[in-house]
DNA sequence: TATTGTTATACTCTATAACTATA
DNA sequence: TATAGTTATAGAGTATAACAATA
């Protein structure tokens, strides 16, 4: 009797124990699994990642400069260039060039670009909503973020 | 009294509550963090997380076609040709033309790949015990494990 | 017809160097 | 001299289409 039993065609697995245990192997599984989740549901708002997370931080932190933004989310300020320049052209970010500082540009949310971030956070809010769920609710949740604090 | 206590200089901090507090940016931060320490660690190997996870792969399942290993991967199959044969440049993977099916190669290690993975595993080891210790034990990494299924 | 390995190709993300204008 | 924003560019990683050989 090799197993207890196994009932369904099967075909024949691969052995995957050794690579199912690595941590940095599995963080990424899941990392890409949440992210491919999150641009299923912003397709409808042409929102990446990346560009929600600056609308957020330009918009709890108006005035900043582009360094600073980019800076913390640990974007190179080159392709930070392209990506404000993105969203500057879709009505939804403003540079105003800096008073005390003539080579920096303060960066501010348009009125179009505060109506369409609290869209684009409702819209989060229900996919963040969703994780949580399925982590088992919000304590699992912090669970998590206090381990992978420990990694970062 | 604005605050309680603020001794250093502390310039002026970014507001960054709302995007911490995001699971999907929390989980690239630490698995881009994890990476970036495997590439140090590998960097005298010469070996990228993705290579060192098909040698593993070929040597837990010695004798299955390119598709397979691809696919447990997540691999795209045109994608995983270029990688198996960087491998096999190196002496350290073969490509055996299958007896039964003449379209498929059946992967498997040399002489020498099979030493250079055991070397390879033992510094993955390490690194891995690392990262076990910074997330508390055995026990804390078996319950991030577990959350990270839930989000997979 | 479908599958295996392959080539070609393109798109995103990321990283570095060098320029300009300011400080 | 150093910094802010910018441009150009190159390298990974990833995605699709199409082909030849074989099933």
């Amino acid at each position: 009797m090799p197993t207890v039993a196994s009932p369904s065609p099967a075909e024949d697995a691969l052995e995957t124990g050794a690579t199912a245990s690595i941590v940095g192997y599995r963080l990424r599984r899941a990392q890409l699994s949440v992210f491919q989740k999150f641009h299923a549901v912003f397709e409808e708002l042409k929102l990446r990642p990346a560009e929600y997370s600056v609308l957020v931080l330009i918009a709890d932190n108006p005035g900043r400069k582009q360094t600073e933004i980019a800076e913390a989310l640990g974007i190179k300020r080159a392709n930070f260039v392209t990506l404000v320049h993105g969203l500057e052209e879709r009505g939804l970010v403003e540079r105003v060039p800096s008073a005390n500082d003539r080579r920096a540009n303060a960066l501010h949310l348009t009125r179009a670009g505060e109506a369409f971030l609290a869209h684009a956070r409702a819209v989060h809010t229900a996919m963040e909503d969703e994780l949580v769920a399925r982590l088992g609710g919000a304590q699992a949740r912090d669970r998590l973020l206090a381990l992978l604090d420990r990694l970062t």
